[in-house]
DNA sequence: ACTTTGAGTGAACATCTGTACACAAACTAG
DNA sequence: CTAGTTTGTGTACAGATGTTCACTCAAAGT
């Protein structure tokens, strides 16, 4: 993760992972058939934890009795890219990036995020009327959106001046937009 | 372009360009810098005619005095990507990117597009009260619908089975989810 | 107590890499 | 036609890379 944090995946050597996990080189064939495999492993325990971690978001909010909106949903997203600024940027580079099989991988992944959001939508009293393929469809956009924020916040030098603040007012916006949008939708009948 | 088509820029070597281009490897540096240079220039090259292509699509609409629709926007610009494949393949890849400049490049100016964008929004009656931030964040919002689909055209495999279609559709939709949003958005006053 | 296994070692290989340098050909301008 | 500038060539070098193979050695299982 250190390494893969400014270079590209496909740009990375075995030599300098067994490098940086204080192995010699040989040895890392016994823990990965290939850097593909090293790569794939590192999507899917990447996905694991932040899975895990807006579950727990959801419950939280479950538990307050509280609707998941832009703003609370966004929170809880942006708190862990912070804590987890690595494995973001690894994501965010390796989701259009130079090796096929990671590619898979992480759109694998991002589509499991749509439909979960998609089930969540449609249990919100305006959207019951709407057919699975819309809300899917709503569902990726709205996670097209976060995954932007998540991108422009790791590309730019977030830290410092109010780029960051910026960017969540931004988001916040078009997330609004969109929802606005999806209240005008596709009225129940024609 | 040919050797960026399957593998991320920061992966390939000077002695690689050297060799597609039917040159010695020092003769590269009669054009070039660095890999970076070149990068940064391929950047510019791709932009400089997609820019010409999209403005020749709205002049082409001018003339025939319609308004840019969701359709024939994401129409032209889909008949580009076709074109000019390699060029796209490698500005989604290195978007977020392992080389700092060239991620610095695309997004100069894709923020070029946004803006270019924002004026001819603008210029649509419902939207001639928008602020001018407003209307930066809704055009940035469409671009990156734009960018998404463009994304997911080239990531997967587009020939073949509808595939192309249902991104085609699905991301009309997107567009026209926004546009409703943005009708009911923010009316001119509270 | 003995054996199986998982993890790491070290040497060796053929190949590729970026770049420096001195030189040659080819194009351009006067 | 000639002088100057671009572009390309060939050689060279020190270092990095993926993978092979035979080996050690400690932990786990029986």
């Amino acid at each position: 993760m250190e390494l893969v944090a400014e270079r590209s995946f496909g740009s990375i050597s075995l030599r300098e992972v067994a490098r940086g996990a204080g192995i010699v080189p040989t040895a890392f064939y016994r823990h990965f058939a290939s850097m593909e495999d090293l790569g794939v492993t590192l999507v899917e325990d990447s996905m694991r934890v932040l899975r895990r971690t807006l579950r727990e978001g959801r419950r939280d909010l479950a538990a307050r009795q509280a609707l998941p909106t832009a703003q609370s949903s966004l929170d809880i997203l942006l708190r862990h890219v912070h804590d987890n600024e690595a494995q973001f940027r690894f994501l965010v580079r390796e989701q259009h990036g130079g090796i096929a099989e990671i590619r898979r991988a992480i759109d694998t992944e991002l589509r499991l995020f749509s439909k979960e959001l998609a089930i969540d939508l449609s249990r919100l009293p305006d959207l019951a009327q709407w057919s699975p393929e819309d809300l899917e469809i709503a569902a990726e956009l709205i996670v097209t959106i976060m995954l932007t924020a998540v991108a422009d916040l790791l590309d730019g030098d977030y830290r410092g001046s109010g780029v960051e603040r910026e960017i969540v007012e931004r988001t916040e916006k078009q997330l609004v937009m969109v929802f606005l949008g999806m209240g005008r939708w596709s009225p129940p009948t024609g």
